[in-house]
DNA sequence: TTTCGTTCTTTACATAGGTTAGTCGAACAC
DNA sequence: GTGTTCGACTAACCTATGTAAAGAACGAAA
C-alpha cells in the first residue's frame, strides 16, 4: 500500500527529471498514512500551522481564500497526483483553505520527514521546489485570465488545463473526463456568479464544442477552445529539462 | 561595491531566519556583477530559457503577462530587495516577461552559482525557496482580488501591500512613499482601465483618504484602505518562523 | 409514492466598469 | 519661440456580468 503510495510521488518527479536509486529509496521514506476526506470537508482550514503537506492519491479538491462577506474565490484545483500545500513545507503558516470537491484520499508527508529529506537530497530538494513553482506559474496564469480575459475565454482555460492535467495521469484521454464540480464551483475558479457560468456553458453548448452531461465532459472542438482560451500548455511545464 | 550587494541579500534572508557565518560566506559567492535597466526596457523576455535570476537593487519593475490582442497584466511588483525570477532557477523556462517601471539597476545570479550552493546547504536552499514560496502567497492574495474585489477595494490592496513592503525595505514610512508609476500601469495590476483607475482614485481622493501627486503618495486614512481591501499583511509572511 | 434538498436553467433587471473621444498641462526637442 | 508627446483627467455611452427570483429536473430519504 505505502509502496504504491511512493510509486505515484516517484512517477510525478521523474516526469521532471531522473531520480537515482538513492533518491528513490529517500521518497519511500516520506509518505506516512493515508487520510480519508468527504466531500465538503475541508483538507486544511485556512490560517493555520502546518507541520505535514500531503499528496492527493484520489479525488478532486481546490484551494481557496474568501472574504468577510462571503465570497470565495479558488485559487487553484488539485488533481491525483498534485501535492497540496507542498509550500506549507517552508512557509510554515499557511494563508488559506482546501477543500476536498468530491471524496478524496490523500497522503501525508509530515515535514520532519521532509526535512530529513532535503538535508541529504539535493536534486531531490530542487525537483520538489519545481513542483512548487510550478503552481505558481499556474497562478500566473490565472492572474492574467482573472485580470484581463473574459467569462467564455476563461471557461475555455479551465476546460483546456483540467483535460491537459488529467490527461498526463491518465484520467482522461479522447478529450473526454470527469469532472464533478458544481457550476457553483466552477463559478468560484472563475470569478464569476453561478448564473454567468450556466450562460457561458450554454453559449459553449450550442456552437457545439463540448457536451456536459452531469459529471462528464466532452470536448468536441479543442482548437476552438484552445484558441479561444489562448492555452499554450508552456506554463504547465510538461517539458523535461535537468535541474 | 560586491560586498554591499551580498548584504541586501542576506538582510533579506535573515528576516525569515537566521544565517551561519558560512552561509553567509557562502551567500557573497552567488551575485556577479550588475546592470543598469532603463525605464521601460525588458528584464527578462517572454518565453526564453534563463541561466541566471536577478536581484533587485534600485528601482521598481513588474512581470508581465500578454494577450495576443495587447491586453496585458502585472502579475507581481518587484520592489528593491526582491529577487526577480528566482523560481527560475529550477523552473529553467520562465513563462513571462519582466519590465523596467523605472530606472532600475539589478543584480545578477547565476545559476550555476546557485546549483553549487544548494548542494552544499540545504538551510539556505530552503530560504531561497520559501522567497518564491511567498510570491506564490502573494499572487494567491491577488487572485482573490482579481477574482472576486471591486475597483476600490482592489486599488485598496494594492497601495496597502506597497507601502508595507517598501517600509520594510526602508523605502516608506509615516504613510508616504514614492511610487513613479502611470495610471495606465497601475490599471495593468488591478486588472482594469486607466480610465477607471483615474475615477477610483478620484474617489479616495475625495473621500480625504489619500493623496496622489506626482509619484509621490500619501495614505490618509490607512485604516479604511486597510478595511476596504480587507488587507492581512500574514500573506507577505512578515513572521519570523525558523525552517 | 411523496417529500425534500440540490443543482441546473431561465428571465428580467441593475450596475460596475469598459470604450471612445476628447481637453489640458508639463516636459522635451528643435 | 513652436511643435510633439505623454500622462492626468473628464464626459457620454455601451456592454458584460451581477442579482433576484422562480421553475424544472433529479436523486435521496422516508
Amino acid at each position: 500500500m505505502t509502496r504504491e503510495l511512493s510509486l505515484l510521488l516517484e512517477r510525478k518527479l521523474e516526469r521532471r527529471d531522473d531520480l537515482t536509486p538513492d533518491e528513490r529509496e529517500a521518497l519511500r521514506e516520506v509518505l506516512a498514512g493515508t487520510v480519508l476526506k468527504r466531500a465538503g470537508e475541508d483538507i486544511v482550514s485556512q490560517d493555520a500551522l502546518v507541520d505535514c503537506s500531503s499528496l492527493v492519491v484520489d479525488g478532486f479538491c481546490a484551494r481557496y481564500r474568501d472574504l468577510a462577506d462571503g465570497r470565495r474565490q479558488f485559487t487553484q484545483m488539485n488533481l491525483p497526483g498534485d501535492f497540496i500545500d507542498l509550500h506549507g513545507f517552508v512557509l510554515k503558516r499557511v494563508d488559506h483553505g482546501v477543500r476536498a470537491l468530491t471524496d478524496c484520499i490523500v497522503a501525508m508527508a509530515p515535514h520532519s520527514r521532509l526535512k530529513v529529506l532535503t538535508a541529504r537530497h539535493p536534486h531531490l530538494t530542487r525537483l520538489l521546489w519545481l513542483e512548487t513553482v510550478v503552481d505558481a506559474a499556474i497562478h500566473r496564469e490565472w492572474l492574467l485570465a482573472l485580470g484581463r480575459q473574459e467569462a467564455l475565454e476563461r471557461m475555455a482555460l479551465l476546460l483546456c488545463e483540467i483535460y491537459s492535467r488529467l490527461e498526463i495521469v491518465g484520467l482522461a484521454r479522447d478529450f473526454r473526463f470527469r469532472f464533478p464540480v458544481t457550476q457553483a464551483e466552477v463559478g468560484d475558479f472563475l470569478g464569476m456568479s453561478a448564473v454567468h457560468v450556466n450562460r457561458t456553458l450554454k453559449v459553449l453548448r450550442e456552437a457545439g464544442w463540448l457536451t456536459w452531461d452531469g459529471a462528464d465532459i466532452r470536448i468536441l472542438m479543442w482548437d476552438r477552445l484552445a484558441e479561444a482560451a489562448e492555452f499554450n500548455p508552456a506554463y504547465l511545464r510538461l517539458e523535461r529539462l535537468p535541474i
